[in-house]
DNA sequence: TTAAACCCTGTACCATACTACAGAGTCAAG
DNA sequence: CTTGACTCTGTAGTATGGTACAGGGTTTAA
């Protein structure tokens, strides 16, 4: 088998031309052989890597961190303890993520409660609240 | 009073001096007068607006919509429900996101609980879940 | 007077994940 | 044999929020 052009694997991953050989470029995806005149032919379990790809996007992973994770996906001698650990350190990290965006909408939904929405900007406490401080004694620190 | 040079304004704010003049290249802060040799010379409420803009960020909103902010703080006929309603749709985003977030970390949780940790990398749940379709008739979704 | 400290503009760079060309060569069908 | 579809490289642009110069001019304090 000679291989696949890049515009049939780019349809059937569904993705753009630009966007696979952009993954090469950024060492998701092997440089494939070349036809004698430099056109790409890649393997055909190269659309199941871009579906990899995708699938790891979703969960939140870095292009960068996707990389790391194709590449111990080919290694013989890599660990589950090493998908298992990248994958701990994903929650912890969308956990942190998700405290930040809690704290940010506990506030800003404690000021719409305080606003009536009524009236001119004068001493609208949204407005008031973010005019304040921003001390270091944040009492949500 | 002839106002403020901007290396006393970056350090009052806790800002660097390039991040000033990038807030007024941004629309954030308004082009203050100069001396005769070309030096900015900033009103002292300069201060306080960029105390604004960082609390602004603290709550979630981009620069951009920290710049709509400010013009509402400073245009006499803004209202309080101006403010209100984009407080409600940045509480909306924030929750949006959240509950992406949440989607992922609820996956990747079961997926870590579903792996040993031990051994070699074959067969790997995480992996193998990130090896498959990614289907359009995605339970999560 | 001279040196340090300050300020100016303009541009380029960091990460992230692409997208969009221009200008050229190649391949397949009719 | 020509036309259209395909591919190539290389570069630049998108949004976000800055940071970091280079290569000047200015101000201030000793």
């Amino acid at each position: 088998m000679t291989g696949v052009t890049i515009g049939k694997i780019a349809k059937e991953a569904g993705v753009g031309i630009e966007t696979v050989r952009f993954y090469e470029r950024q060492g998701l995806l092997d440089p494939p052989p070349r036809t004698d005149s430099g056109y790409r032919l890649y393997p055909a379990d190269t659309v199941a890597k871009i579906r990899f790809i995708r699938n790891a996007k979703l969960l939140g992973f870095s292009l960068k961190e996707i990389a790391e994770l194709l590449t111990l996906h080919d290694a013989p001698n890599a660990t589950k303890a090493e998908v298992k650990q990248r994958t701990q350190a994903k929650i912890r990290e969308i956990e942190t993520k998700i405290m930040e965006l809690t704290r940010m909408k506990k506030i800003l939904t404690d000021l719409a409660a305080s606003c009536s929405g009524q009236g001119s900007i004068e001493g609208c406490p949204i407005m008031q609240a973010m005019e304040g401080q921003g001390s270091k004694r944040c009492h949500s620190c």
